[in-house]
DNA sequence: AAAGTTAGAATGAACGTTCGAAATAATGTT
DNA sequence: AACATTATTTCGAACGTTCATTCTAACTTT
């Protein structure tokens, strides 16, 4: 009965079937979209019975929820490294660092995935509250970098650019699938240059 | 196959209808999701039975389209406003417009709608190909307007930057409902001045 | 053999769609 | 004008399908 212990005495088993569902499910929803996916379908490609599924998870929406749970703490780990660079050459490592998120965020999957995620937010008051929590998190951070360590003011309204741009990227992705990355890029690097900028 | 002789030919009660159902439709989709709501909804909103929509659309799909169809079209009439602009400030113009499109993007309304089209042109291919063949318009249209009445170069590349930040408006707003949106549209001119900028 | 694990058919509800008839409007006839 | 007839609009119940979820029996493992 006790959820807590439950997960806690997971056996390496048990972890590695949950890890298999929820990456058989995350590619489904990637490519049919969350309502599009039957539970039988995800259970082919986790290779095991639609009916077992419910043994690891209570519902089809459990399994969202957890997705979003892992992308959002890969996330926050990722923001975490920020915080641990010196504070000499910062601007310019984010700079770099900036590219390489646009090279991650126009990744077919990525980008679908995100879009996913939203689109489910949308349906879902407990996916968007998830979503909401995990961007207070991640845009408070940010802000104090940028407002402690690269002195800027008004941080928060910078770091709100910085994000609409990154999510911009999933939809632009799907309106124009083969955009050109490297004009992007360039272009993109001297948006947030002027954002950085005193 | 004219298409317009068809919709001229349609009685006035007829078009009402259609409008009735379109807008009931598009309110039901913004508030729970395309797939959150039933065709019982939409009729109820509409003031009709879920029987009768079908002597106006083919299915729930179509209805879909039909909104998709009614803001793209609406998008493509904005975008022509631009082209009749005379040259000179036309960059000081097309940043003005900019903040203008700023808060339409930021209003949840729209910005939840917008983001319900990208959502099912994720799951139904046919939407989707609406939305790219929209976009190959709006964004050559646009690239050719930065390229000869300003002279810039590498237009293609600037279009995607600066579309890539008003498509992100739509998920920002989702994310962090109540953001500050002067703070934001500070920093967005800011963004968009260093795309146009030689 | 007991406990844990798996499969796959059964269940039941939700929902898009169809259908036949009733109500209403439009047209024609005397 | 009054009536008859044809066409259009509207309804709401019924249908069929899809799909998440449950259940029971079989199978592994210890």
């Amino acid at each position: 009965m006790n959820m807590t212990n439950q997960i806690d005495k997971r056996s390496p088993r048990t972890k590695a079937r949950v890890i298999q569902i929820l990456d058989a499910a995350t590619a489904c929803f990637v490519e049919q979209g969350f309502h599009g996916t039957g539970m039988a379908r995800i259970a082919e490609r986790a290779e095991m019975s639609a009916g077992h599924i419910y043994h690891y998870f209570d519902s089809k929406d459990a399994i969202i929820a957890a997705i979003v749970e892992r992308e959002t703490s890969a996330h926050e780990a990722k923001m975490r490294e920020f915080q641990s660079l010196p504070c000499e050459n910062l601007k310019n490592e984010m700079v770099a660092r900036a590219e390489e998120g646009v090279r991650t965020n126009t990744d077919p999957f990525r980008s679908a995935l995100s879009l996913e995620i939203v689109a489910e937010a949308k349906r879902n008051p407990d996916i968007a509250e998830r979503l909401r929590r995990h961007d207070v998190i991640v845009r408070t951070e940010f802000a104090r970098l940028l407002s402690e360590k690269l002195k800027l003011d008004h941080a928060e309204g910078r770091v709100e650019v910085l994000f609409t741009l990154f999510d911009g990227l999933a939809i632009r992705m799907l309106r124009h699938p083969d955009l050109d990355q490297a004009g992007l890029t360039r272009f993109i690097r001297q948006a947030i240059l002027a954002v950085l900028a005193d």
